[in-house]
DNA sequence: GACTTTAATGCAATCGATTGCAATTTGCGC
DNA sequence: GCGCAAATTGCAATCGATTGCATTAAAGTC
């Protein structure tokens, strides 16, 4: 059923029908009446592709996970869903839909594609990976995109994020107040959000005279069976240690496991904090420590610095997002202490 | 920059540039390569919104996920994201777009107009919840769609997913075998697929004389919170219960918090089974013995059956996936026995 | 009653591509 | 050198909507 055919039913002009559902002022009232009745009798909907192939309004935006090719499973980490949930949210309100897309991180100019392809009004990249120079160069195309991720030196796209330095600084303080003093890192330091959480984090341990060693640093990626190796690793490294500090919640989880395995009662002997306050954070026994990041807000700003980078204003720079320490028991002092 | 433009370029018209580069026969091959290299330098690509209008040929499926007003955190569960990220993955491979999208789920005849505009070639909907009427009557309309969920009687859609009443019957057989007798169902039986499970569950039991009462069921919805809460009120209706079936993994982590709260100690006092077997089963404390539904298959299975749909073979039936109990330490029969 | 407004509708061009058919060019046979 | 087939290319209609402008009908004015 199409358009032309509802105006033959109705006895009027596709131009009519158009007006009629379209709330334009041009119309008798009870022609328009009588075209919305038939339309919802024959379940006629009106064809967005064309509406938008006319008018040039797109109401879609492309939201691009990256993948390394490698480990196909950045999916696995619950905070991207987290993200990807409130995305749906934010951009449902404001009446636009949601493609996704996964794309292997090397070849990102594909997102380009969506934009030159007349799928998409703009861009929302989700993580910049080790990726800062081709986010550059697309950004410099004129692209309408917004990417999560840190903020970094000659960046010319536009960033929304937490500000990681506090978060691995915050961190470090409630560690260090808990009266932890051997105190490694977890997690792949190559990826910018990664490295400013452990600048924070390092720079405060220096200032109490605590310098990290690099074996006292371990890559993982966000996947949950690397994170409990490399943990495996940074124990035999170091056995004294009394606290961890993970680039994530998930791989704060896959610590503790590891670090039960190896013996280590948490937090009696060694403290973890996790990063993204997960929901299962909280539910995690013992429930885990960790920074918050303000996940459905997230999603409202993204959407929002995109949508108005797209009405054309000039690059709109937005503030780093709330980022806050949520302490539990997987890093308080006990008896032990 | 459009065909017209890239056409004025190259000195020829628009007739031969969509030959050039659909991989036409009719043309001549000097010319296609001068057309294909002139997109590369402009970054010219063919705008697939106009395309798909002309040739009728959608490459879009829209995957939905139901959810409730009331609780607008289906999303929170882990085993839907596992879910979307196989269908992400499913679709990519095969050449198809993925349009996302969250609806109430008491509005489900908003995602037909999805297909009657004309924005997705065929629907996935992920989970049934109440609404088996609604979505029969969908599909009675001749909407192609596939929806993740049980079998029920007076189906006439397409349904993928587990076998839920044997994946009931394993976690009976399996607790019984570990020598507990008192045990108690976490989970919202008004669900189809947990209904199931249930039955599955409660008939084993039956069959050894063990029957399940009332006040040793409780609804919860696949929140964390309200499982915490839903089990907390079977521990005090059930003081001496010894194992807990969740239908969900994430009532099972939300359960085994509860029980701790409780001062109970998992696996010796109270054994505990989830459902789904996500990532993080394997990883929590104590890592849970669960009903692996084959996440990744599904997502397969998903698009493949409803391609097939589309392409108007006759109703498809697809067998249910491999349901398998994976046994882990937080049903283990232990010392205490 | 003729003339101007105003309201409602239809015509036809347009968005950016694809494709059947016609037109042109080239090559080949004799 | 003519005729015909094959190889390229262009013209114009088409997909399903929207919208400026023209048209028609009804209402209002003097």
């Amino acid at each position: 059923m199409q358009m032309a055919d509802l105006a033959r039913l109705a006895g009027v002009s596709t131009s009519t029908v158009s007006r009629a559902l379209s709330g334009s002022a041009l119309i008798n009232e009870e022609t328009r009446e009588r075209i919305q009745a038939l339309a919802r009798q024959f379940n006629y909907t009106i064809n967005s592709v064309a509406t938008n192939l006319r008018s040039g309004v797109k109401r879609t935006i492309a939201v691009v996970v990256p993948y390394e090719m490698a480990s196909r499973q950045s999916f696995a980490d619950p905070f991207l869903h987290g993200i990807i949930g409130s995305l749906a949210d934010a951009l449902t309100e404001r009446g636009y839909e949601m493609l996704l897309s996964r794309m292997d991180a090397d070849r990102l100019d594909m997102a380009a594609a969506l934009i030159d392809g007349g799928r998409a009004a703009g861009l929302i990249l989700i993580g910049q990976w080790r990726h800062h120079d081709q986010l550059n160069a697309m950004a410099e195309r004129g692209l309408p995109m917004v990417v999560w991720g840190a903020r970094l030196p000659h960046q010319n796209y536009c960033i929304v994020g937490g500000d990681n330095v506090l978060g691995g600084r915050l961190v470090a303080e409630h560690l260090l107040a808990q009266g932890r003093r051997r105190m490694v890192f977890l997690g792949d330091a190559g990826l910018p959000e990664v490295a400013q959480r452990y600048r924070g984090f390092a720079q405060c341990l220096r200032k109490n005279a605590l310098p990290l060693l690099e074996q006292q640093r371990a890559a993982a990626s966000f996947l949950a069976d690397s994170g409990r190796k490399a943990m495996l690793a940074l124990i035999d490294a170091n056995p004294t240690l009394d606290a961890v500090f993970a680039s994530s919640d998930l791989l704060a989880m896959a610590a503790i496991g590891a670090l039960r395995e190896r013996g280590r009662r948490i937090p009696a002997d060694v403290a973890v904090v996790g990063y993204d306050d997960v929901e299962l954070a909280a539910y995690f026994n013992p429930p885990i420590t960790t920074v918050r990041q303000p996940i459905h807000e997230a999603g409202g700003r993204l959407v929002e610095t995109l949508l108005s980078l797209i009405k054309g204003q000039s690059l709109p720079v937005s503030a780093p997002l709330e980022t806050q320490l949520i302490v539990r028991e997987s890093s308080q002092a006990t008896a032990a202490y």
